[in-house]
DNA sequence: ACTAAACTTGACTAAATTAGTCGGGATTAT
DNA sequence: ATAATCCCGACTAATTTAGTCAAGTTTAGT
């Protein structure tokens, strides 16, 4: 699983909503000068996000987006699975996403058995860990401030 | 961590010469024909892993490939490193490959952390893992047979 | 010395992926 | 009305991926 520029930029942009999770809704404008992604090219990953059900978005003047799910019901494999496809290094280990691969015989492949463990070790971290674990994190990391808004990603 | 088609031929082709490591080589097409790789595609790949110090050549009329050093010696981690480059998901958590990333500060960055882990996942695994151990493994998954050189990897 | 079987080297290609950009349309608060 | 905002599809340039190919060099065997 390598997270692609656009992955990184979805999962930080998830994360300014779920910092920001109510009723109201955020602008791409916000969230991108936050986080220092380019406008136009995160417009397509949220409309992307939308499509998917993570997001709901509202249109017009005071529009934006919003999670559609709370953040503890989002994590991070299903994320980045959406994104990026399989998170297994290799497609006859994956559960998702499996392909068959041209080795003579897969069960008894140990390379599989190996990128076996690999993917499940990553799966193991992935599966684990929500966006609202992520905004936890990030109120861990960023210790106690002054001003409640000024926060970092 | 992705493994591109590649990099997969590189370990199988790897461990065809660890299941018969010994003073002969093993010729290119040998392991093309066992393994289901295209030979002029596999010609590629073994001179990259000579030129990175895998394994020797012997070249003219009963050439062909053995590792360099013993496979319990090279770990799947060290190969797929040189092939793939950074094992981490993302530049900013890699120990050999570090880059740094766009987020504000990544110090505090609660998703740098995550894939910290991830990339601890990864490694823990391809760095415990020789070659050696993969032949272990291709022995116990085959079980006894009659024919001992009718093995399948 | 000749020859055929191997590895060697470097260039070449076609398809897919990545990281964006761009223009204009649709919606809605004021 | 109008201005702010999201929506949508097309477009592009650079990079990576998966190979192919031709012409060399080396060496065992006769």
């Amino acid at each position: 699983m390598k997270l692609s520029q656009r992955g990184e930029y979805a999962l930080r942009a998830l994360l300014v909503l779920g910092m920001n999770h109510g009723p109201a809704v955020v602008r791409i404008r916000d969230i991108a000068q936050q986080q220092n992604i380019p406008r136009r090219f995160l417009e397509q990953i949220l409309n992307d996000l939308k499509a998917a059900g993570f997001v709901v978005s509202k249109r017009g003047v005071a529009g934006g987006y919003r999670l559609q799910r709370g953040p503890e019901a989002i994590s991070l494999a299903d994320i980045i699975r959406h994104l990026e496809g399989p998170l297994a290094p290799v497609g006859c280990v994956s559960v998702n996403y499996y392909q068959r691969c041209s080795c003579p015989d897969e069960g008894k492949c140990a390379i599989r058995s190996v990128m076996q463990e690999v993917r499940d070790a990553i799966v193991g971290v992935l599966e684990g860990v929500s966006v609202a674990h992520l905004c936890d994190r990030v109120r861990d990391l960023q210790g106690p401030l002054e001003n409640p808004l000024d926060y970092v990603i």
